[in-house]
DNA sequence: ATCCCGAGGG
DNA sequence: CCCTCTGGAT
């Protein structure tokens, strides 16, 4: 139901992150950590550029790499993941980012959100990313009443088909940017507002949806 | 003051 | 479970 409905609203959505291979999507993700995809994709042209591939990131010198994406936040930590994870890339997986979740996570500043989206955006593979949107709009939808993105993560794996574990998340971002952000939803403008448990307009007794997905 | 496509460590 | 890491936008 609530998929559907966001399939409508959102049919092309797509992952905003500027990458041209799974290389660069991963560095680029790990970037995105407490910060917006618009900051990443303001950094990511002169990284790539300096560091088109494993081998140069491996080899990257740490403040320079720290300069260039000092504005994405966290600064320090990113810039040491990013070297460790392309050493990993290139010690462990002949230089190829890994497609299975389990070795993606095996990699420096890679956590399940990350993993997933590797999945889901270049890999063509079942993965749910869930961010602090996808956690927020599940919780305020009654999707689930888990706080632990992983528990959120199995709950809506639990009901929604494998092919659209990615699309629901893409949408799920989308619409908790444009629509239902985390200080001041704008349920007027909603399309979930008749199902939404949480929604802020009068509505008359029992006239919410309690149907998942 | 609070949040942004989190992850790692204790 | 908790805490820390960090800058930018609103």
């Amino acid at each position: 139901m609530v998929a559907e409905r966001l399939a409508v609203e959102y049919p092309e959505a797509v992952c905003e992150l500027d990458h041209t291979n799974a290389f660069e999507l991963l560095a680029a993700t790990i970037l995105s950590a407490q910060c917006t995809d618009a900051r990443v994709n303001m950094v990511t042209p002169a990284l790539f550029a300096r560091y088109p591939d494993p081998q140069t990131l491996a080899g990257a010198d740490p403040s320079e790499l720290e300069e260039i994406v000092r504005s994405t936040g966290f600064f320090q930590t990113k810039a040491k993941n990013l070297i460790g994870m392309a050493q990993a890339l290139l010690e462990r997986y002949d230089g190829e980012v890994p497609t299975e979740l389990d070795d993606l996570v095996t990699l420096p500043g890679v956590g399940r959100k990350t993993g997933n989206v590797l999945r889901t955006v270049v890999f063509d593979l079942p993965g749910l990313p869930v961010d602090t949107h996808v956690g927020r709009l599940s919780r305020r939808l009654g999707l689930t009443q888990q706080d632990d993105p992983v528990k959120v993560e199995h709950e809506l794996e639990s009901f929604l088909p494998p092919a659209a574990w990615g699309p629901f998340s893409l949408r799920t971002i989308l619409h908790g940017r444009r629509v239902c952000d985390a200080k001041k939803p704008r349920c007027a403008d909603c399309v979930l507002e008749d199902v939404c448990p949480s929604s802020s307009l009068p509505r008359r007794r029992g006239a919410a949806n309690t149907t998942k997905a």
